[in-house]
DNA sequence: AGATACAAATGATATGATCTTTGAGTGGAA
DNA sequence: TTCCACTCAAAGATCATATCATTTGTATCT
């Protein structure tokens, strides 16, 4: 069983997002994200109704959904308020895709990024105890994959490759919330190669480091396999630390405290 | 200023949810995350207006709130179908919320308990870079205060000054997705309190090391501060292992992929 | 048997009315 | 003047009903 070759498709985007809900929604959260609505303004239905040019029932819906991911708070007698970057619910994958899009990309590049170096090691530690047998031998042989797509310089494979390596020790490490970032990390990943920020030929401890992973995780050797994984996590934020930088480095975000 | 005494009265749980959509929301939410709904099944718009009582307004805003947290999912001529819990938003406050008040408690705590495990660490150590003076002042009299609240075996006040600490280390992180994980963290310490698993007195190690991650964070040592947070967490989840080993490890979770 | 067309079920959207809460103004009393 | 109680209207919350659009099961036709 190819581990790599049928999940790789996965949905980078969902562009065509049909319904007038999806459109609306997709359309407010990217200007909440995008500081086109300042926080603390306010809308009101009716306005919406008419900018969107779609019933209260719409509109409704949509600004419920945006309340419950913090975006919003909705007030009688005063409107909708929009609420302040702390009060969102930055691990929702719909505002970590607005956020991606929007001018405060870095920053959330770097956020999940710091989460990465984070979470990985550890989940790395308990795949070493919880992973199953083919599981393992999937991962060595992904580790292999990449190896093999590294020294071919087939940048494409590789990055997915990467993301599905990434994938499975998330998925290994048997904790659902860990699991849930796997699409973080895809997030990431890509980003990264989008931006160019990968070496053509992938450097050689990189690839290394993936293989130790994999191997540790196999012979169940969980400190090993933290370290290897805490390794990689550095060369990676090296790798990116170099992207904030030259973008102008966004050390404090959202403080609006 | 005292940074513990207003700040720890924050909300426990929201008792009574006033508004319908809430009600319906918390109502539905809790009867997915207990199991009562099992993934698979389906529900339909009308039945729900029926059984609820109220309109289909308050029945679909919290229809599209459930789907925007991956609960469900509504297909026409089908109805609304129950997501399984891979599918999940599990990182959304009002999830573990559900979850946590549901059968699925200690397989909650279990995962939070391993997410603190892999982020507190390294919140400590970018604390350490990035935390202001009056900051780390008041970690530093955080830890104090905990060492005076266990010697004088003030449970209560023991809790709150704990929750606070690491609220405020996560806050120091400087990484928006850190701070919002102190409420997590918050619930977690709850919980642990509430099933009367910490020691009246505080173990004296668990106090020195909050200690030393003050002090460490205060002098900008970011290693010490990490390694301190690594032994606290080690030791807040061999004081956790007992519970979930006593209701009956649920060691593979919701893996129903 | 297989393709095609029809019809029913169900969510999606639209519309208008009514209820409820609450901020702001208004007036009187201390 | 200052402050409290009262009133009113604005805006969301809820309700009720109707229509549209899509999906899918079924019957019909070849």
């Amino acid at each position: 069983m190819e581990p790599s070759s049928p999940e790789v498709a996965a949905a980078p985007t969902l562009p065509a997002e049909s319904g007038l809900h999806a459109r609306v929604l997709d359309h407010l959260g990217t200007a909440i994200c995008g500081g086109e609505l300042a926080p603390g303004s306010v809308l009101n239905i009716d306005e919406l109704v008419d900018r969107y040019a779609v019933s209260r029932s719409v509109v409704r819906e949509v600004l419920r959904v945006l309340a419950s991911i913090g975006f919003i708070e909705a007030r009688r007698r005063v409107g909708v308020m929009i609420r302040p970057a702390s009060a969102w619910n930055v691990f929702d994958p719909q505002v970590i895709r607005w956020r991606l899009a929007s001018a405060g990309r870095m920053a959330q590049l770097r956020s999940i990024t710091e989460l990465r170096t984070a979470v990985e090691p550890h989940a790395a530690y308990l795949a070493a105890s919880r992973i199953g047998r083919d599981e393992a031998s999937d991962l060595v042989g992904l580790a292999a994959k990449m190896w093999a797509a590294g020294e071919a310089g087939d940048e494409e494979r590789f990055l997915h490759l990467d993301i599905e390596f990434h994938r499975l020790v998330l998925l290994a490490s048997g904790n659902e919330m860990f699991v849930r970032l796997q699409e973080l990390v895809a997030e990431v990943l890509t980003g990264r190669h989008k931006h160019h920020l990968m070496p053509h030929h992938p450097h050689e401890q990189a690839l290394q480091m993936h293989a130790d992973v994999a191997q540790a995780i196999q012979r169940r050797d969980g400190e090993r396999a933290r370290q290897a994984m805490v390794r990689l996590m550095e060369q990676a934020f090296d790798e990116m630390k170099s992207l904030w930088e030259q973008t102008g480095a966004p050390d404090r975000e959202a403080t609006t405290r």
